[in-house]
DNA sequence: ATGGCCTCCTGTATGC
DNA sequence: TGCATACAGGAGGCCA
């Protein structure tokens, strides 16, 4: 589900809720996540602790408090993060609830479990990106990333290009919708070898990137099966799909067939007219 | 170093 | 209707 649009969507919801509010309790399912929950330590460091930041790096949301603690919360695939009264039910998939002192709550609730809350304790921000985010790529909409970074990097590289901008070392926040739908804006076909495309065609790829993952946001991001932001609403960029999904249907631009293939384990949706 | 494959987990869709 | 199987947005680990 979430990728960098999602996460900014439940960012921007969510942030006007927690900023400045305390934790009053902490509530936890027991259930397995991908990095283990510190519940007993997350009691006891953050109980009390008011929230006085919200930021998201790559695909990640990092929740600021005000003791020198981080929460870095990752979705995964099917995460969710929600602001919800204390009287509405607790859902099956909810793993992990903050009651705020307004009363209201902080809910992850994550079908697959493939998502994460973790306490960074005693450091600065600063300090979270060198011990958290060390190995990631530049964010998209940074200055260091563009159509020269992305040729610098490519050189040489077999690896189809698809895969390359999927590659959080590389750039981070792209998954799985967004490579297809920016590979085929930028003309380009999801398996042509990094390193064979052009200087110009990095920079018009970089560009589409950027629009697509802002109009993405605008959107509210793309709900496929089950993305909610933390209001509980849908989003509806899936509606400005142009490939992805879409094989056997007519290519918007040229009326061909779209395709899917297979890269890297991943559905690939692609329009041989459009994209070379 | 690079690229490809596998795995964590549950729910849903599809085919027999 | 019931059952088996494939597949789904992420990302890290392993192996060749």
């Amino acid at each position: 589900m979430p990728e960098l649009p999602e996460v900014e969507v439940i960012l921007q919801g969510l942030a006007p809720y927690i900023i400045g509010r305390t934790i009053v309790s902490t509530w936890y399912s027991g259930k397995k996540l991908r990095h283990p929950f510190a519940f007993e330590q997350i009691e006891k460091r953050l109980t009390g602790a008011a929230f006085s930041g919200a930021e998201r790096r790559a695909k990640n949301l990092i929740l600021q408090l005000d003791n020198r603690c981080f929460l870095v919360c990752h979705m995964g695939m099917t995460g969710k993060l929600g602001i919800f009264t204390p009287d509405s039910p607790v859902h099956k998939h909810d793993h992990i609830i903050f009651t705020l002192n307004d009363r209201q709550q902080v809910r992850f609730n994550d079908v697959r479990r493939f998502g994460s809350i973790q306490l960074f304790k005693d450091l600065n921000r600063e300090q979270l990106e060198e011990l958290a985010f060390a190995q990631l790529g530049v964010e998209p909409f940074s200055p260091e990333c563009n159509g020269d970074y992305f040729f610098q990097l490519a050189k040489g590289r077999s690896t189809p290009v698809k895969s390359f901008l999927m590659d959080n070392r590389i750039v981070v926040g792209i998954g799985n919708i967004y490579a297809n739908e920016t590979l085929f804006r930028a003309g380009i076909h999801p398996s042509r070898p990094a390193g064979k495309v052009l200087l110009r065609e990095w920079k018009q790829l970089h560009t589409e990137l950027v629009q697509t993952l802002e109009w993405a946001i605008e959107c509210g991001g793309s709900t496929i099966s089950d993305f909610l932001n933390a209001s509980g609403q849908q989003g509806y960029f899936q509606a400005n799909f142009r490939v992805y999904g879409r094989h056997q249907q007519k290519c918007p631009t040229c009326s061909r067939e779209i395709e899917k293939s297979v890269i890297g384990g991943r559905a690939t949706f692609f329009c041989r007219g459009c994209q070379k």
